[in-house]
DNA sequence: CATTCTGTAATTGACTTTATTACAGTACAA
DNA sequence: TTGTACTGTAATAAAGTCAATTACAGAATG
């Protein structure tokens, strides 16, 4: 994954987990996280667009966890975050006249899908909750 | 991992794994990656560091494996490009103050670690020869 | 000793990400 | 019904990252 999009997240829903019910401001998140609140809506409203969050406009307003901590996989939170490949994007143009350059975006694909697949395998294995569970 | 240096080192090695024993110049691998080759000697320096490669300065010199390629390991090609964390580094600075900001690193880092036991894992299946062996 | 390489530093430019500004719209509460 | 406190979102600016480029010293060869 190429981007800090994956702990912003996390944090994001981690301090909704840990405080469910509540409506939580994107400024008291931003004030966690220490970014920009707008950033944090940002996030809120990807979050929101794959069923992990729901908010609530106007005065008082806020998100809040759309389903249990315990319903929540953190390889979810990677779906909705993802966009790149894991490890360096096949963004490269190797030189089709090589013979090694000509097939080597192949293979490296298929590695990166068999690296994300192991990836996904533990991500899938841990919920939101248990995630949360290993603060005190 | 952050950086298209992996897919870059997995280029350059597989190119020499494909011509055993001749020395290739940066400029021909930078052909073959389209690359500039300044990038290439700066990846091949770091490849030297780690033992995967031998260089040979002046005229008719240039580059080749150190050892075979079947001795060569993916992960140890991701250990010598590897310098952040694999999902978004941990370069946030949450805030101290709150009981979550303030733990959320650790955690994240704990997580990290055990997601990349299982990539590593992957990478250490497969050498440099098998990766080379699914060209034709 | 001219040529062809590597090795490396320094700079520039392209691109990406984050912060900031701005503002319309919504919900609440006095 | 109006002020206030929020979200949602677009647009711009600032910061940061990565690769390309330039430059040049040094090494090996013929």
């Amino acid at each position: 994954m190429n981007n800090g999009r994956f702990p912003i997240s996390l944090h994001i829903l981690t301090l909704m987990a840990s405080s469910a019910g509540e409506l939580l401001s994107s400024d008291y998140i931003a004030g966690s996280i220490n970014i920009n609140p707008v950033l944090v809506r940002k996030e809120i409203s990807n979050l929101r667009n794959f069923g992990l969050i729901e908010s609530k406009e106007g005065k008082n307003g806020g998100a809040t966890l759309a389903k249990s901590a315990d319903k929540i996989r953190l390889s979810e939170v990677y779906h909705a975050v993802q966009q790149a490949s894991l490890l360096g994007n096949s963004k490269n143009k190797p030189n089709p006249d090589c013979p090694i350059g000509k097939q080597i975006n192949l293979h490296l694909d298929h590695l990166y899908e068999d690296i994300e697949g192991a990836l996904l395998h533990r991500l899938e294995k841990m919920s939101l909750a248990d995630f949360l569970r290993q603060f005190q």
